[in-house]
DNA sequence: TCGACGGTAAATGTCTGACACTTAGGAAGG
DNA sequence: CCTTCCTAAGTGTCAGACATTTACCGTCGA
């Protein structure tokens, strides 16, 4: 990061390399805000507020043309950044238009995902990082998991943990999801799966699985289904323990020379 | 990634108006991707791939219509998306133009605490989750923070455990962050910081402070002083324990009826 | 009576061309 | 050397038109 990257006002500026004897005022805001910002901030308040309901429907363009003065160009950027942040979708045809979107937890968990992708690839956040954060969120939530096990999520977690069959075997895959994933999931708290989600996602998509060999694998498998076995009985500290086993496991992998796709 | 790529099964469906009796396969996917997302999925792919480096200029809005063949309007639209998802950075004006956005862990931040927000007003994600979110997260941080406790941030500390002054008396405002945050940050982890600073932000802006009484403050201010005091001298177990305790204290606080702001 | 078919209209999607506004940098003037 | 003004590149905004999508409804035929 450059550090004559001139940085808008984010508001929660840290350590601000303060210009001294700044020439003039030479404020890098924008002056103006510009009137399609305008147009969206008016209505995602609306929409934050309550003012409307999710699934309810926004005045079409032309309404929001007249209501606010701007022209439909201007009404359709600020429609684009909204939708772009999830708040509304559109709709085309008759009966189509903008509706307010109803909050989805998995596209939180996916833009924060991409989000952190971008941010790996700087200095900033290093995947010991990662590492760390997994290890401090995980073996807890193995706890908590086992702590409230339930018959139905004991059974999704058995479904995790049955190793990964071949990829070019397509028929495994069905309804094959993260054993990880569904360790946070087992908790009852979304916070903790959209916590711990995105870590696992980049993690996982930027290991180099050639540097991995087969009964490497094998172990994993290992381990998940011992996890799992724990939880089912409800034995929250082994479950704990054996998760943190695990990612410290794990980490031996990662830390191996390659193992991160750089790009 | 934040594509939002036409979405592949999220499991998340929930109270969809469902048309009952289907006529003929009634798929919400949309046929065809419009042409501005289209322009903003290959910009955006190209940044991430990395052929834009951050702070490089993408050619100008014109040259934009003529590589793409579509026209200025589409082009802004597309432009808006990736602007509102802060991969890009507009700037008017002779040597203006949209710039490839250094990541920010600042906005991403920010932007998940809006997300979480909307998200709160729903059933699926409770107060509760997020406050065990947080005891999951900061007494862990507190220990972390303590076995890497360096003069500087011991310093940050202790400024922000100092109590907020009379917000009628902006003079004690500056350079005061929140203490939760700021021990987040002591642990140089940047990753726990993401994922705890949210989740405070959320409590903190959603907690109505009428039901508090003022003594109750001077209390909170003492617990932050306790494990500044801890973490400064090295002693992990001690401030990872005040910090639970300090958690569950406020956990009353917050439990008490009508301590929540609806909107 | 019921299903298939096609028309209609309300919206969004896209294009074109024009003008206004912003702003860094250079030229002119003191 | 400093100040002031001008310029030009680029984004911001507007207006109007046409294209495309698609739920709904009426018609027709079996």
């Amino acid at each position: 990061m450059s550090p004559s990257a001139d940085r808008p006002p984010t508001g929660t500026e840290l350590a601000s390399p303060v210009p001294r004897r700044a020439p003039t005022a030479r404020l890098k805001v924008q002056r103006v805000r510009p009137a399609y910002r305008q147009v969206a901030d008016e209505l995602r308040s609306q929409i934050m507020r309550g003012a409307l309901a999710a699934g309810a429907r926004l005045p079409s363009e032309s309404e929001l043309t007249g209501m606010f003065g701007v022209s439909r160009s201007t009404v359709r950027e600020a429609l684009r950044v909204l939708a772009s942040q999830h708040l509304i979708e559109t709709r085309r045809g008759v009966q189509g238009g903008s509706f307010v979107a109803a909050p989805d937890p998995a596209r939180l968990v996916e833009d924060v995902g991409g989000a952190l992708g971008v941010l790996v690839a700087t200095p900033s956040l290093a995947m010991a990082d990662l590492l760390e954060a997994r290890l401090l969120l995980e073996p807890a939530a193995a706890r908590l998991a086992a702590q409230r096990a339930e018959p139905e999520t004991v059974e999704a977690l058995r479904r995790a943990a049955a190793p990964a069959r071949d990829p070019r075997d397509p028929s495994g895959f069905v309804e094959h999801m993260d054993f990880h994933t569904t360790v946070l999931m087992a908790t009852g708290n979304l916070m903790l799966t959209m916590m711990g989600q995105p870590v696992g996602d980049v993690l996982r998509t930027r290991l180099d699985r050639a540097v991995v060999e087969a009964e490497r694998w094998a172990e994993v498998d290992a381990c998940h289904g011992t996890i799992t076995e724990h939880i089912a009985r409800g034995e929250a500290a082994e479950a704990e323990e054996a998760m943190r086993g695990h990612l410290l496991d794990l980490r031996e992998i990662y830390d191996r020379p390659g193992a991160w796709k750089t790009g």
